[in-house]
DNA sequence: CCCCGTAATGAAACCGTTTTTCAATAGTTC
DNA sequence: GAACTATTGAAAAACGGTTTCATTACGGGG
């Protein structure tokens, strides 16, 4: 696994997207370029689950199936060209990979969903130095803080949801 | 959520979960009662499924429905008794909280599914910083590491899995 | 430029995990 | 002990994701 996409990060042109693919011995079609064209669509921040890329694609009059949604993003994770999150329950996130030097972590309102990102360099370097250490190769690595955001705090403690917090 | 596990953390008699549960109005059935003694006789690093569990539990002669052993897994996350973790892909695990002061994170070989623990107190400290400037009440915090162990890396490179790294 | 081999696709069936439903059971409070 | 209602187990459903398979269409070679 040389290709981690620290190098092709920024994917530009189409033209990229197609020497990357043949170079590995896959094919440019027309539903990867759209897949990807949805993640350099998508404003930083925003993260895509293959439900919503799929979504996106039919609002467009695309008609592309939801397993070749998942068989592109699994590729895309092995190209070094997305990257997966495990942010929320039960259902992955994907995001456009970013240079490890500007790598970025996640703060997750567990009651409502709304993610904030925040950088913190030293982070990853422990990630690294951990990997290291024990001879392990390094392909990703995340901080996820799970909190309540401020208007989800008063909701919470107002809603008799079971535990009320006297 | 004032109850956030903090000082719960050390339950030893099940008189104290008895009281806990219904200071907030649940009830304490022998099925919770089960599911927590399952916890504290499971080594420190080793993560539980809802599946291993009902297994344990099964084992032990005792029928316990499955979906009983999720409705309490669910309500001792609530409570702050057990963490959940996302380190597998398609399965959640769950353990024992751990004061945060002795919060531990995860290294985890994508390929066969070993996790490695380690502690870095700075991390928590990010976390709890992060939470705090932005008015987020914490509940949890998770460092995990996604790599290849060493066992995995030389069969990675072997097996002509579509990618080849020449 | 066309042909061929085969990678990739879409639809549907499938899979494992988790959630919901619902009638029966059993903690808690008075 | 009785009444109220939270909890339970079994079965069905939901959900995210993967696999199968016949068909389509890239892309290398002539």
């Amino acid at each position: 696994m040389e290709t981690n996409g620290l190098e092709l990060s920024g994917i530009q042109h189409s033209e990229t997207l197609k020497s990357l693919l043949n170079q590995e011995g896959f094919r440019f079609t027309n539903q990867r370029q759209k897949i990807l064209e949805i993640f350099k669509n998508t404003s930083e921040g925003h993260h895509l689950s293959a439900e919503e890329i799929y979504q996106q694609l039919s609002d467009q009059g695309e008609n592309i199936g939801i397993s070749t949604i998942y068989r592109a993003l699994h590729l895309m994770v092995k190209l070094g060209l997305v990257q997966e999150l495990g942010l929320a329950e039960g259902r992955k996130y994907y995001e456009l990979s970013t240079p490890f030097t500007n790598q970025h972590h996640h703060l997750v309102c567990v009651q409502c969903g709304v993610v904030q990102e925040f950088e913190e360099d030293y982070i990853t370097k422990v990630g690294i130095g951990e990997a290291d250490l024990r001879g392990y190769s390094l392909l990703n690595c995340q901080f996820t803080v799970f909190a309540l955001c401020p208007d989800c705090q008063t909701l919470y403690s107002e809603q008799a949801d079971g535990i009320t917090s006297n």
